[in-house]
DNA sequence: CATTGTTTAGTGATTT
DNA sequence: AAATCACTAAACAATG
């Protein structure tokens, strides 16, 4: 498995018909060489500053960017320019601005990334939700759920700590940190992710890109497109095994009936979705000040060389140094895990922090947004480091 | 009250 | 087929 991606490669890679598909404006990235970012970025280089709302709805009905069909870095090949095959590394598609597809990482990984973006080894919830929402458009329109999610993840993950909050220290809730042990095996490559999630699209958007997610058969999602490119794009699922696009839990609650307790008295908790912040006036702020001209290339290859390391005792950002010494002196274990220790235990749990993650998260030198009412220190962007002026918006997740 | 954090439980997909 | 993983949903406690 996962070989299919390389099977199918060359047989499909020349699909333009795909570019048909107007479902997703994605904002091609333009570079042509070294792809290894994870998720795509905002086009570097020239002005364009990634439009605020490009990939948001609002663009939705925009042709697609006759985006290179990279023969690209990656053998791997890119279905949809905007939808990615599942376990396909996205090349082209911006998840910073892409509001229409859900990211490929896992909600650990996504911790992690707005951990080691944060520069420091602790951060506060908030400041993952941020993180999060101000690099991934898509959760800036999801059901809130994905807090939950969050949560629950950091919560149940072993490899999250939680370092409670000094007495003197106001705000709510404790600071989050990365076990250092698995910070290591990150860095050893020791670990893969065993496989990603499955592309879903942003069910809030669904409508508005006339995108129809009929309940299908087998998790495929029903793309609401010309016929011509719908019988095109039934063909490529049967070459490609049948899924080649995730599928949403569609139908949340609706068909796919949860479990027991109906009990949920209406309004009794949150808003239940339905209605979900589209395009509130805060994405204008936020997305915009991300940009910034930035070499992705030659972060990559620090990140690569080591000058960029989670808490390994090994260069960390300048900045990091404080507050770290919490976590830091970690050499604490082996790489391999002695057999029988609880180290070993634990690992298994260790799925997501992979090369993947790490080299992900070297696009995560990047803003970091403020901790707004969080007088502490906790997630300060080292102004020093940001790119282009980044103003951090205050209150963009509003939630 | 809202947020944060923990826990339990169920689903679907993938791996072994 | 069983085990495991990632996710989702939700109840509920603690706390600011």
């Amino acid at each position: 498995m996962s070989e299919d991606a390389q099977v199918l490669d060359d047989s499909l890679t020349s699909l333009q018909w795909l570019q048909e598909f107007s479902i997703l404006g994605t904002n091609v990235p333009h570079h042509t060489h070294h792809q290894h970012h994870l998720f795509g970025h905002q086009q570097l280089g020239s002005d364009a500053p990634a439009s605020p709302l490009a990939g948001d709805p609002a663009s939705i009905g925009m042709p697609l960017t006759p985006g290179k069909p990279t023969a690209a870095a990656y053998s791997r090949m890119q279905p949809l320019p905007g939808i990615v095959a599942h376990g396909h590394c996205p090349d082209d598609v911006d998840y910073k601005t892409n509001a229409h597809i859900k990211p490929p990482y896992s909600y650990a990984t996504l911790i992690c990334m707005a951990m080691q973006a944060s520069k420091k080894s602790k951060i506060t919830l908030s400041c993952i939700y941020k993180w999060i929402t101000d690099n991934f458009c898509y959760y800036r329109h999801a059901d809130p759920t994905w807090q939950n999610s969050i949560r629950h993840n950091l919560s149940l993950n072993k490899c999250f700590i939680k370092v409670p909050r000094q007495k003197d220290e106001p705000g709510k809730g404790g600071f989050w940190k990365i076990d250092p042990q698995y910070a290591e095996r990150l860095l050893s490559g020791a670990y893969k992710k065993r496989r990603m999630p499955p592309v879903q699209i942003n069910p809030a958007l669904r409508n508005r890109l006339g995108v129809n997610m009929q309940p299908q058969p087998r998790g495929q999602i029903g793309l609401c497109v010309n016929p011509e490119s719908q019988r095109l794009l039934r063909e490529f699922e049967e070459a490609t095994g049948g899924t080649m696009l995730g599928s949403w839990p569609v139908v949340r609650g609706r068909s796919g009936l949860k479990r027991k307790q109906g009990s949920r008295n209406g309004a009794a908790k949150a808003p239940r979705r339905s209605s979900s912040p589209l395009l509130s006036m805060d994405e204008q702020k936020e997305i915009g000040p991300l940009k910034g001209d930035f070499d992705w290339d030659a972060l990559l290859d620090s990140a690569l060389s080591g000058e960029l390391t989670l808490e390994g005792g090994e260069p960390l950002s300048p900045i990091m140094k404080e507050e770290d010494l919490t976590v830091r002196g970690t050499h604490i274990s082996p790489v391999e895990a002695p057999a029988g220790s609880a180290e070993a235990e634990r690992s298994n749990n260790m799925s997501d922090f992979d090369e993947e993650t790490f080299l992900a998260t070297a696009f995560l030198e990047n803003p970091w947004p403020e901790e707004e009412a969080d007088h502490g220190p906790p997630c300060r962007p080292p102004a020093a480091l940001l790119p282009a002026g980044r103003s951090c918006p205050a209150g963009s997740q509003g939630s």
